[in-house]
DNA sequence: GCCATAGGCAACTAAAGGGTTGCACATCGA
DNA sequence: TCGATGTGCAACCCTTTAGTTGCCTATGGC
């Protein structure tokens, strides 16, 4: 491994770049929505209320479900899509913690300058 | 009042998603885990240690500030960076109620079923 | 004033994304 | 059994994106 570089795009950020790219689409977004109360459902019933084709709504139920956000379960001739919580809760978690460092960090300036006249 | 449930894509969705867009890139978030320290950087500073050519990494960077991640402040001849956690904290709120409305809805499915035999 | 350094701009390429159409196939229900 | 419904697959199109190269301008330091 090279030693020193913990800066350079890594694995992880491999990972949740996929997850944010999942969900950098309006469509896509609007359909996380749809399916965050739990119940799963067919891709003919997520198709209703957008100016697409049911092949391009698929598509997105693609992209999501590679992302981890979804999962499909087939049953009978239809396949149901339901959501998991997992990726967007550890998306979440990153974001926060990138916040706090960027907080604290901020206050340590501050507190800095304080001290120094 | 961001506990989603629009049906199809909003302009909310639209601001969300051109955030989730400009995360979605592993490169992209490698430039914001090192600027999330506080401390601005130009461009030149920002392109070490990446195999991609300055003009690359300044349209990385140009993507972070439309999405309001990064701001840039002119400094003499050089350009530099600074994170703004704003739209990241955004994000991080808007998939915690996501992620809370999902469990609740579960929540209360488990309990209708607890209660009917 | 000179030269090295930091950026900006423009044109170009290759590939990925978002979308469509057309058609074949499986399954449900009367 | 037969028609309607729900999907899957493939080919195609257009736009965006990620990246490059080349060149020109601005600034800082000596």
């Amino acid at each position: 491994m090279s030693p020193p570089t913990p800066d350079r795009p890594v694995a992880a950020d491999q990972l949740r770049a996929s997850v944010f790219a999942a969900l950098g689409d309006a469509t896509r977004l609007s359909l996380v929505n749809r399916l965050a109360d739990g119940q799963p459902r067919s891709i003919a019933q997520l198709s209703e209320g957008y100016p697409l084709t049911r092949q391009a709504i698929t598509k997105h139920l693609g992209v999501l479900e590679s992302a981890g956000i979804l999962h499909r379960v087939r049953s009978g001739r239809e396949s149901l899509y339901e959501f998991d919580a997992g990726p967007m809760r550890d998306l979440s978690t990153y974001l926060e913690a990138v916040s706090r460092q960027w907080y604290a960090a901020l206050s340590r300036l501050k507190a800095f300058i304080a001290e120094n006249p």
